[in-house]
DNA sequence: AATCTTCGCAACCGCCGGAGC
DNA sequence: GGCTCCGGCGGTTGCGAAGAT
């Protein structure tokens, strides 16, 4: 016996875009009862919404924090490898860019990098060697079992401070978590609510940009996932913990060529000033 | 200026896994 | 162990905006 649709039972559910009436006692409510319990948001609330329309409505748009539009070269990056890594996981890779919404990410993916990506694997091999910032989207970046190598080497390497690489990973996306703590260069991951705080900034002048990380012991966060948290902050330039976001692409793409490693870098680096021409 | 086409994004749909009973 | 409920996720759709003809 299969389970009905949450919405079938609810006469009179209202349904398409949301009003700003109704976007306003959403959020009135969350405010004083905070996310979660999405079932008793519609009693409470007298919203004539589905609950999943609530929750949606909640973590796509009106969640305070989100960053809409204007995907930053930097960002298109991070995407792209991510993709590449994990495939269509929306949620997993929006945990990487916590301003951003899996269904921002996902739209953004359909509708401008998939046609890119796409586009330029059709492109000869030699213009990626032609045009640096290009070389992203090298085929030997989305190429599964480079994928793979590159996954399984960053595993075997004996990299400082990978102790979480010793408990296996039960999924590529611990995989990837852990790729990311080892490096931003962190100490072993605390069971404590950590905030790992992503400080972008770019350089003009050197055409380089960074992604620069702190680790900090975020007392009596009220959120209540355990998992890692990286928020983007204003430019900050600090000398002692800093790693390049190359670093990790040098990790992902130990196997390409080093004309192609160089453009890759710009996708970090001087195309965070300069689109990236896809 | 009007019509047609394409694009971008918000929202919906269906499925899945975990929790509770 | 089986059933139901709920939250979450990824795929897809529908509609308005923007651009092209």
């Amino acid at each position: 016996m299969g389970r009905p649709p949450c919405c079938d039972n609810g006469v009179g559910v209202k349904k398409g875009p949301w009003t700003p009436e109704e976007d306003i006692v959403l959020v009135s409510y969350i405010q004083q009862h905070g996310p979660g319990n999405w079932r008793s948001v519609p009693e409470n609330t007298g919203l004539m919404r589905c609950s999943k329309s609530c929750r949606l409505r909640w973590t796509n748009y009106l969640r305070p924090g989100i960053k809409r539009g204007n995907f930053t070269p930097h960002e298109e990056g991070i995407i792209i490898h991510l993709q590449a890594l994990l495939g269509n996981k929306w949620a997993a890779i929006a945990s990487y860019l916590p301003l951003r919404t899996d269904n921002d990410i996902k739209n953004y993916w359909n509708t401008h990098l998939k046609k890119k990506v796409k586009r330029l694997q059709t492109q000869p091999a030699n213009s990626f060697q032609t045009t640096p910032s290009n070389a992203v989207t090298s085929p030997n970046f989305y190429s599964p079992s480079s994928t793979q190598h590159n996954l399984q080497s960053m595993q075997a390497m004996n990299y400082p401070n990978t102790t979480t690489c010793s408990s296996a990973p039960s999924s590529e996306s611990a995989t990837v978590s852990n790729l990311f703590q080892t490096w931003m260069g962190s100490s072993p991951a605390t069971t404590a609510n950590r905030k790992i705080t992503m400080q972008e900034f770019q350089d003009q002048d050197a055409a380089a940009a960074s992604i620069v990380c702190k680790d900090q012991i975020v007392a009596g966060d009220n959120k209540s996932s355990s998992s890692l948290q990286m928020v983007m902050e204003p430019p900050v330039m600090t000398g002692s913990s800093t790693a390049t976001f190359s670093l990790l692409e040098d990790w992902l793409l130990d196997d390409m060529p080093g004309q192609a490693m160089d453009g890759l870098m710009g996708i970090s680096a001087g195309c965070c000033a300069d689109p990236i021409m896809f």
